[in-house]
Order: C-alpha cells, then structure tokens, then sequence
DNA sequence: TTGAAAGCGCTAACAA
DNA sequence: TTGTTAGCGCTTTCAA
C-alpha cells in the first residue's frame, strides 16, 4: 500500500491517465492540450481541462516531438575564448532577444558556448534536438569560415550572427548582422563635424569582421568629406584593460591627435584612462568615442559618444526569421542588416 | 528518381539505418553510440563508426529520451524585469557556468526569461522537457516565495539561486548563493581600518535579499569593533543610473559622509559620478565601495574597492550539484553558500 | 558479445 | 466532434 502511493505520487501522468479521468480518447485530451479547440466541444474541453488540472498533467516533450518529427527547439552555439561567453554584452542581448521571442511561442532555447577551436566538438552538433540552430562564431576568418561550411552542412535551417561572406549552395542559412560600417560612418562624420584634423583609431590585434567594419566606415566618413584628416589606427595585443591602457599611454607621450576612436567602448574607456593619466583633458583636448553603447558609456567620465548596438533586436529578428523558416519552409531573406544609431556623450561635446 | 535523390537527402538517418549498412544490429549501434565500448567488440564498433560517419548519423535525442525517460537537459528560469535578462553580468555569469558544466556532460540547458509577475505561466514549467530545473527569482519576498513554492510542486530536482528560505517538505531542492553577508562585513571592516566616521549605504527602494544581507554585513561589521560609527541608509527608487545620482547629489548638498558603500557597483558608480558633480574628491574626502566587481570597478575613476562575486562559480556549483542528484537520487547538501572576496581600488586608498 | 522483442507517450491519418 | 489504429526512433529487457 505505501508502495503503491509512492508509485503514484513518482510515476509520471500520461495522456492516457487524463483521458480515463476525463472519459474521453487520448485523441481528444492531445487536441485540447495543443490548443485546437475548434476540434473539440467546449464542454469536453473543460471535463479535459479539469482532469489536466487535478492530475497536474505536464505533456511528455520527447514523446510530442518523436511523433511530431518537431522538436519545438532552437539551439545556439557560441565559440568564445571567453568561458563566460554570455559575460559579452553584444552576445548576452543577442540572446536574451531569440530566447523571449522563442518562449513567446513556446520554443525552447538550447545555449551552449564553445572555445573557438572546440567548436567542431560542440555536443550540441552531434545529436539532432533542435529544429534549427544559431551560432556566434568567433576567432581568425579561415577558422570561421570553416565552421559557417560546417553548420551549413547539418542539413537544417541557420542563422549566423556578425558574418558576412555566404558560403556556396547555403541557401538554408540567413546572416543576420549590425551595420557596423554605418556606425563607423556616423562617428567619423560627427568627428568632422567637431572639426578634428587627425583620428587615432585603436583596434585589437585579432580584428574581427566587426571591427574591420567600423575602420572602414571611419575612413569612408574622410573620403566623402574630402578632408584633410590625417588617420592613423594602432592595435593593443589584446582587448584587454591593461592592454590597450598600456598602448594608447605609449602612443600618446609621443603627440596627441585631435581624437581617439575606439574599436568598442571597452577600447575607448581604457583609452580614457589612457589619457586622464597623460594629462591630456576630454573633451578640451582630445575627443573619444567608443562603439557598441551597452552600459559602458554612462559610467565613464566623461561619459562616452558611441555607437548604440541593436544587439537585443538582432537576436529577436533572429527568432522571426527563423519562426517563418520553419514554417515555410524556406528562408524569405538570407541577409539582414539592422541599422545603429549615434549617442552623444560628454566624451566629444565642444 | 530525381524525387527519390531528394527523399535521401531529407530524409533523417535513424539507427536502423547505420545497423543495415555496418551489418550488424541496431542495439549494437546503440550501444556504440552511447560509449558503452565494454559491450561492443572493437572491430564491430569501428565498423559502425565509420557507418556512422558516412551517413552522418546524428541521433534523433527526442526517441533517446522517450524510450529512456530522462532529457538530459536541464531548464533554467530567470525573473527579471528586464528584457534583456542576460545582460544582468551576476545572471548570464551563473548561466554561462552552468551551461559549461552540462555541456561537458552532454546535457543541454534550455534558457528562458521572464517578467517576475509572469513567472507562473512561463512554458518552460507546463511541460515536461528537463530533468531538473533552475531558477533567479526577483520581485518581492511574498511573490518569490511563492514561485520558490510552485517549483517545489514541480516534483523534479530544482536548484534556486540567492534564495535563503527553504520551503517545508522540499527535500528535492538546493539552494545556492553566494555570502553576501560576508561581502557587507568585509567592506565594512575595510572601511573602519580607513579610519571613517560615518558611512551611507546606498540601496535600491526594492530591495532584495542579497541587498539585505550586504546591510546586515556592514552594520556587523561595525558592532563587531564597538565603533562610534555613525551608519545611514538612503534608498533610490530604482538602481537606475539618474535615479541614484539624483538622490545620492541630493543627500550629499546636505553633509559629506566619510564613506559611501553602494549596494552595487553600478549604484557606487553613480554615487561617483555625484561626488564628482559635488566636487567632492575621492577618495581624498570620501571613501566609496561597490559591490559585485564584473567589470564596472576597472572603468570608474577612481578604480572600485569592490567585492569579487563568484557567479560563474555558483552556476559550475549547480550543475555538479544537478548531475550528482540525477544520478544518486537526492541531494546531499540542501544549501550552499560560496565565499566571496574583496578587490582592493583605488576609492578607498588612502 | 550480439540480437529480438517490446514499448516509452504521443499524434498523424483515417474512420465513424 | 470523437475515436481507433499505427508507429515515430530509440533503449530496456531478456535470450542466445
């Protein structure tokens, strides 16, 4: 007898346990747990419903999705150097975008993060549960080149955030990104605007495609205005605080140039103290700006001119578009570009 | 023929598949596929490999987990007012840990958000999909201790994040944070050895337990050493940026406390930025600390005296704790509480 | 060390 | 509007 209560209470309840309660077929419970009421009377619904309620019936997902062939799932992998991968505001909005949308229809988001050169041996490869998989790739452009062709070959619909050159015969695949270079754009034309006659670009060593972007939109903002601006762009070994305080302090003691525009607002803050310990004053001297506006910019002082990100919506058109792939079967677009916006800061104000 | 081509490349591969080509059956398979390498001959087990490999067998998780009843997924769900619940560095530290953890032992982790108010509805708790689930709760005391509540009645392992009041008859739940009681004693002692007369602790008008628990810290600290030290708390309407700059500017017009300890970094950031709006020195008039040290405390000026918190360590914490329940059947701690450090800056040095 | 049989819980397809 | 039948792809169980 305790055996057997114990029984009940561990035993997991089935759609069949519902229906018996319920009186009806198993057809009819899985017709009002998925929501399609127009094949069911109201009132059985609600005998369902109620016996759903009393059992506290949660419907198997592996079984569901056995049967349905639709696993209800996407799954995100993440090639950072990083462990704490979701630690980078860019990827952290990212993927809070694709989880709400997702949720919001009932999909699940499976996130794993991977070192750039495990990637290959990500877990989440190797078995088929999701629908359709997204990815943030990271590291030299032959490494992620190669792992674009490899996801392509999965034989399932993705989207690749930040990446640029579509591979051959991709055509279940869509590259969602910012416009970096039109933010590079805005920042060297507000620098112009500021009357600037020479940019100090810092950018790390390992440029990604982002970063290369914004370095052209700058010198495309000069080209356009045909001015007579001297560029200059330095790299700092790495990311890294120290890094690129060490290296903007080394530039600096030998002149100062009207401006510093940093690869991120990372960069730019560094610089920043770069500066404040040079004695060189922001904004009366030198003017700084940063790129990707998270949280960064109101902290610092003065606080920063930068590019604002649309990171959080890059992940929710990345749900969208992958919503109406499995849905239709196809992707509608294979490229979108999302614009940024310009916010000024104290860092540039004169 | 051009349709049956097609039908070979759409169509999934399944075990009995890679069996017939490597001649054998598809338990064998099975058990290669599961690593079980005490059961399957070498020479068999190559053969499937490379059937394997040529097919491209990936094997179909929901049929593994129905037949098998067990996901091999854990479900994580965090309460959070913003959208953008990643971006929060504590959240997406414990995510990423945790997602490590199981990823290194082939368990997925589905990630979902939600609004606190909303929390009951959210998908991820109306289905069965995850072994075991985890949660950030936010909102008030009574809301969180009800949810803490319904993911009891869940009846599957749960792991709760900076909760400290364990429901009745929840044997199936874990809960771990990180000892930010610790964290407020240590700041205080630190302020103390600084010489201060008086200290005010600035917090968000909602305030939650690790919050609490920071205050309770400071204000023993201070019993501790019998110090004639004078100890304010003001509370901001929100740990928005403006919010706390206006009503730390407006608190200091009135008299210039010796210490400033903010609840968080980002709160001590503001505070800075109002003692600087104030021309008030740090840390030649003032002392300030934060809490929490991410990355904030590098790009203040002056640099943070802060506490290190070990979120990523918390989330690695869970998933050992989650693996080792699944496997064993019960949990052999019900809380556990992780140590935490201070990371000495320049706002305190003098 | 390998294989055969059975069935996990659900829903597609069809029948009534 | 409801019910019946069959089977998704895998692993448990047992037999050889």
């Amino acid at each position: 007898m305790a055996e057997k209560m114990k029984a009940d209470v561990t035993k997991k309840v089935t759609l069949g346990d519902v229906a018996r309660v319920a009186g009806v077929s198993p057809m009819t419970v899985s017709n009002v747990v998925s929501g399609k009421h127009a094949l069911v009377k109201l009132g059985t619904r609600q005998k369902v419903e109620a016996a759903i309620a009393q059992l506290k019936y949660r419907p198997i997902q592996s079984a569901r999705n056995l049967r349905s062939s639709r696993a209800n799932s996407i799954g995100i992998l993440i090639s950072d150097t990083n462990p704490a991968f979701l630690a980078d505001p860019f990827i952290s909005r990212i993927v809070s975008g694709i989880s709400n949308y997702l949720s919001q229809l009932n999909f699940t988001l499976d996130v794993q993060g991977t070192l750039p050169d495990r990637f290959e041996d990500a877990s989440i490869l190797r078995k088929a549960s999701n629908d359709a998989l997204c990815a943030i790739l990271s590291g030299h452009q032959r490494l992620r080149r190669r792992h674009l062709e490899q996801l392509v070959r999965l034989g399932q619909p993705v989207v690749v955030f930040q990446e640029h050159t579509m591979p051959k015969d991709a055509e279940d695949l869509c590259l969602i990104s910012q416009n970096d270079f039109e933010g590079g754009l805005l920042l060297g034309r507000h620098l112009i605007s500021k009357g600037v006659s020479s940019i100090l670009f810092v950018k790390p060593t390992r440029n990604w495609v982002a970063i290369e972007q914004r370095e052209k939109g700058l010198f495309a903002a000069i080209a356009e205005q045909r001015a007579k601006i001297q560029i200059e762009v330095i790299m700092a070994p790495s990311e890294n605080f120290i890094d690129v305080l060490n290296v903007v302090k080394n530039r600096l003691s030998r002149d100062i140039p009207s401006a510093i525009a940093g690869g991120t607002d990372l960069i730019a803050a560094a610089a920043m103290k770069a500066c404040e310990y040079c004695g060189i004053s922001i904004p009366e001297s030198i003017l700084v700006t940063g790129f990707n506006g998270f949280d960064v910019w109101r902290y610092t002082t003065p606080s920063l001119t930068t590019i604002m990100s649309p990171a959080y919506e890059l992940g929710r058109r990345a749900g969208e578009v992958l919503y109406a792939r499995l849905s239709e079967g196809q992707f509608q677009e294979n490229r979108i570009v999302l614009p940024v916006s310009m916010q000024l800061g104290a860092s540039t104000e004169r």
